[in-house]
DNA sequence: AGCACGCCGACT
DNA sequence: GTCGGCGTGCTC
């Protein structure tokens, strides 16, 4: 009887291919193999066992004599690609961690695999520290998911390790392995030094910037278990693991963690835990607005700990009402960053906007100059003396005449970025000495190392500066437009704004004197405001879940978004209405749209956007039906899912 | 994802 | 005439 096995391959394919076993052959659910495939060959994972069909099938080439995936990791993947309506072979690319290769595959199975030591670990504990970790250490043996709620300051990192050091002594195998995940890149390093420090030979880092070298290395050490800590950015969630004990989620309200329409890796790292039935700990000083509701409604285990000397530091926090303000800069502002300057202190103001203005506009026929692609006005960026397209890649000179009228008048450079904001800072302040942190940038180590030497005294922003640097002699920090956050059509603005405002106020004057935070607004009544500037935690989470509650939003319903774009406006419009008209109705259901999306024209495509809300806590209906419902639309239709959406762009 | 196949516009 | 653009479909 001729064996058949169905083989996952690492390709954007939702399916699996049969191949035949050759007899000789010792093969097992997991193994990686080498299949041909079209007139190439690739890299898979058996998937299943398959049935002889009529086709004429290809045989596996050959198994590469590595330790295969587990069964557990396999109904994760699953789970994933199910959920986040994404092909399953994107997930057997993650499990391979981009290492499987055909040209690499000797420098992987003929390495030497020596047993590193695993030393003991150092770290030390205050009463709080202490007190938390206690608390963690009850529910080290089953799923749980522990929200350690705590300051940036406050000493997160010994906590795990006197967590990591319980989770040790109590594995008689010596096998566990803890993932710390981490939002960002950049974050990775500097906890690595830090870890390393105690376990120098047991600690991975994953990484999508990684080496192919250190790659393979990370890889193979925790497939083998040499690795016990890794720590690593959102794709670390899908490697094989020999034997995953404790999952830590760093940051974990940090937008990173979800990539556009892709899954959310703070939420997958939850799924996880659950089927390996491990703990899960979620690390902030300023949770998820679901985090707080599920520790509301009794689902996770609240770990609090407290910063030492916590009170002495809060800063002062002063709303100025922009409400008929004809000025970018307020009065306050000004004479607060003149002070701090005077004071030989630094300064950081905050504004959400790139370029110099945000639209230029004919002075005489008030045409204003967009995209050709999208349906969005140009950014003027003065250095590069050009207009901008923020969201596809198109840009010209700036026009000395206007296109519409002839009008050769300069064109009026309408809103404020961070460019022109610098250019005014420049002008009031004459011994400014300046320097900009802005999203395009690629590196900013170069600006913070200016900062520390104090060669600035004003930093302008995009956003936060990197996570992790203390600037003893930042006092002021300045939201030129606390409202800009509020207003860009983002689930979680509201929560942005309070996680932006807690992070600048333990930015400013963590060491010395109190630091103030400035932040103009042009509705200094609202709640929100309100609560933030009075540093009112639990009064800003409970106004947020009740405005949550009546609009029915998560955490009180779940959201799929499906985008439908197309090249011609009639066809896309059209399909679009067909895929509502093809979804039944259901109680647990609600679908609104079509409506054209917020971008209704971008990079050449008309786009409307459909948004499916669900009541069913648990309920994968919508996943497992929308095949279904888009069958029949046309091929040149584009459709993108975004389960769980934040953003409705 | 690749890669082949095929159909239409524009250029020797 | 044919060269090459990309839209479409297939890979066990
Ligand atoms: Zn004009
Ligand atoms: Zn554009």
């Amino acid at each position: 009887m001729t064996r058949v096995v169905n083989v996952l391959l690492s390709l954007p394919i939702n399916r699996l291919f049969s191949y035949v076993v050759e007899e000789d052959v010792k093969i097992a659910i997991g193994d990686y193999v080498i299949v041909p495939f079209g007139n190439k060959r690739f890299t898979g994972i058996v998937w299943q066992y398959g049935d002889n069909t009529k086709r004429i099938l290809k045989s596996i080439e050959r198994k590469i004599d590595l330790h295969g995936v587990r069964v557990k990791l396999k109904v994760f993947a699953e789970w994933v690609s199910q959920y986040n309506l994404m092909p399953l072979g994107i997930l057997a690319k993650m499990i391979m961690g981009g290492v499987i290769k055909l040209n690499n595959i000797d420098k992987l199975i003929n390495v030497p695999q020596e047993q590193k030591e695993i030393s003991q670990i150092n770290y030390q504990l205050n009463s709080e520290q202490q007190n938390a970790s206690d608390e963690i250490i009850k529910h080290l043996n089953t799923y749980s998911v522990i929200l350690l709620d705590g300051e940036t300051g406050s000493g997160k990192t010994e906590v795990y390790l006197s967590v990591i050091a319980k989770l040790y002594a109590t594995d008689k195998l010596g096998e566990a392995q803890v993932l710390i995940l981490l939002p960002e890149i950049i974050l990775t390093s500097q906890l690595v030094k830090r870890m390393r420090l105690n376990m120098p030979e047991n600690i991975a880092e994953w990484h999508s910037a990684l080496t192919p070298k250190a790659r393979r290395s990370s890889w193979l050490n925790i497939v083998n278990g040499n690795a016990k800590i890794i720590i690593g950015a959102r794709s670390a969630l899908f490697l094989p693991y020999k034997n995953l004990r404790l999952i830590i989620v760093d940051e974990e309200h940090d937008a990173s963690f979800k990539q556009g329409a892709a899954y959310n890796a703070r939420d997958m790292a939850i799924i996880l835990a659950k089927i390996e039935v491990i703990p899960i700990i979620l690390s902030s000083a300023t949770p998820l607005l679901e985090t707080i509701y599920n520790v509301k409604s009794g689902n996770y285990i609240h770990v609090r700990l407290k910063k030492r000397f916590s009170g002495t530091d809060l800063p002062q926090i002063k709303v100025v009402n922009m409400k008929n303000s004809k000025q970018w800069i307020s009065d306050e502002l000004f004479e607060y960053v003149k002070m701090t300057i005077e004071k030989k202190q630094q300064v950081m103001l905050f504004l959400n906007r790139r370029g110099y203005a945000q639209l230029a506009m004919c002075k005489k026929c008030g045409s204003k100059i967009s995209c050709l692609n999208c349906n969005i006005w140009l950014t003027y960026h003065k250095k590069k003396n050009r207009l901008l397209c923020h969201h596809c890649f198109y840009q010209i000179k700036f026009p000395e005449i206007c296109t519409n009228c002839q009008n050769n008048e300069p064109l009026f450079l309408y809103g404020i970025g961070i460019e022109r904001l610098l250019e005014e800072m420049v002008q009031l302040i004459p011994n400014a000495r300046t320097a900009i942190i802005s999203s395009d940038q690629k590196s900013v180590d170069n600006v913070l190392d200016l900062v520390l030497k104090e060669e600035i005294n004003i930093i302008i922003g995009t956003q936060i500066i990197a996570k992790g640097h203390n600037f003893p002699k930042l006092t002021l920090v300045g939201i030129i437009n606390a409202d800009l956050s509020l207003e860009n059509s983002d689930l979680r603005a509201a929560e942005k704004t309070y996680q932006l405002l807690h992070q600048v106020s333990g930015r400013s004057g963590r060491f010395s004197e109190r630091g103030t935070v400035i932040i103009q607004t042009r509705d200094p009544s609202s709640k929100i405001i309100d609560a933030l500037q009075h540093q009112q935690r639990d009064l800003f989470y409970d106004i947020e879940l009740e405005s949550r509650r009546k609009a029915n939003m998560p955490p009180f319903s779940r959201l799929i978004a499906l985008i439908i774009s197309g090249k011609s406006h009639i066809i896309t419009h059209k399909a679009s209405h067909e895929i509502v008209k093809n979804i039944p109705c259901h109680d647990k259901l609600e679908v609104f749209g079509p409506s054209p999306a917020a971008l209704n024209f971008l990079d050449g495509k008309y786009r409307y956007r459909i948004l499916l809300k669900i009541y069913d806590k648990n309920s994968l209906f919508v996943q497992k039906n929308l095949a279904l419902w888009i069958k029949n639309i046309p091929k040149n239709i584009n459709l993108v899912t975004d389960v769980d959406p934040i953003n409705f762009f």
